[in-house]
DNA sequence: TGAATATAGTTGATAAAGTCAACCAAATAA
DNA sequence: TTATTTGGTTGACTTTATCAACTATATTCA
């Protein structure tokens, strides 16, 4: 089968699940990709849109909006770039980094939901082999 | 790493790639999705929306639509399905199968520079894991 | 140096995709 | 046969995605 198809599968079987539970844990609305932000921003902050844009393969206007828009919910903050004035490093507030814990837990969760059919070493082999790509 | 988010990654890399080619390959301006089911489809006709649904995760609103477009476009057809008067079977016409086989194409061929960074082995061993979940 | 060019970000306009619920008709169950 | 479930269509709406114009700073190099 097509692997295209089945990554995409996959994808949608995780957004699912994730979606159940957003009332549960989303207390400030960001929505999915409001949470991938988080985590990717999470990983590599200090970072410009620019390097989030690149990392995630998203436009930048459209991380600059949802940027904005976290910003108004206090979960990220805009600090100087002494290095470049046009840009804005972006780091997550003390509950940016709070509320990332929680959507990691829902997310590991998830994934773990899904992955139940592989068993320990085929698991860690997955994510080597995602790594590698 | 988070493997959703690694996950979520590749899947825009690979939309990303075909993005660039589809001025060339989409003469009927189908969209990836429509590529996507057009793919799932080849692979289960004649099926139900139902079906397709079930398979792909998608909304049966959503795919009634865009069937509906891919019929205008002489794509797919629904013919009668015997066994439940309320439902259609869907069903590749020879222009749908024909626009399959480079649909096919272009994303084995994203797929494959996608996961260059393996060998042999590991693709198979991919494959095999995602088969399985 | 200073003019030309490139880059980072914001914003606007629009399209594509996804979600949810109401509704009809046919199928199935009680 | 009435009641309930199921497959599909449609409407209304939200979220994501795409692309281009524009501003301000950076960079290049004649």
């Amino acid at each position: 089968m097509e692997l295209a198809l089945q990554i995409d599968r996959l994808m949608r079987r995780l957004n699912a699940r994730i979606h159940v539970q957003a009332p549960q844990f989303d207390q400030h609305n960001i929505g999915p990709i409001g949470g991938m932000i988080l985590l990717t921003l999470a990983e590599v902050q200090p970072a410009s849109i620019q390097t989030i844009s690149q990392l995630m393969g998203r436009d930048k206007g459209q991380l600059s909006r949802l940027f904005s828009n976290l910003e108004r919910r206090d979960l990220v903050l805009r600090i100087n770039n002494p290095a470049d004035q046009r840009s804005h490093l972006l780091r997550l507030t003390p509950g940016g980094e709070e509320f990332v814990i929680s959507v990691k837990q829902v997310l590991d969760g998830a994934v773990h939901e899904l992955l139940a059919p592989l068993d320990e070493a085929e698991k860690a082999e997955m994510v080597r082999l995602l790594e590698k790509i």
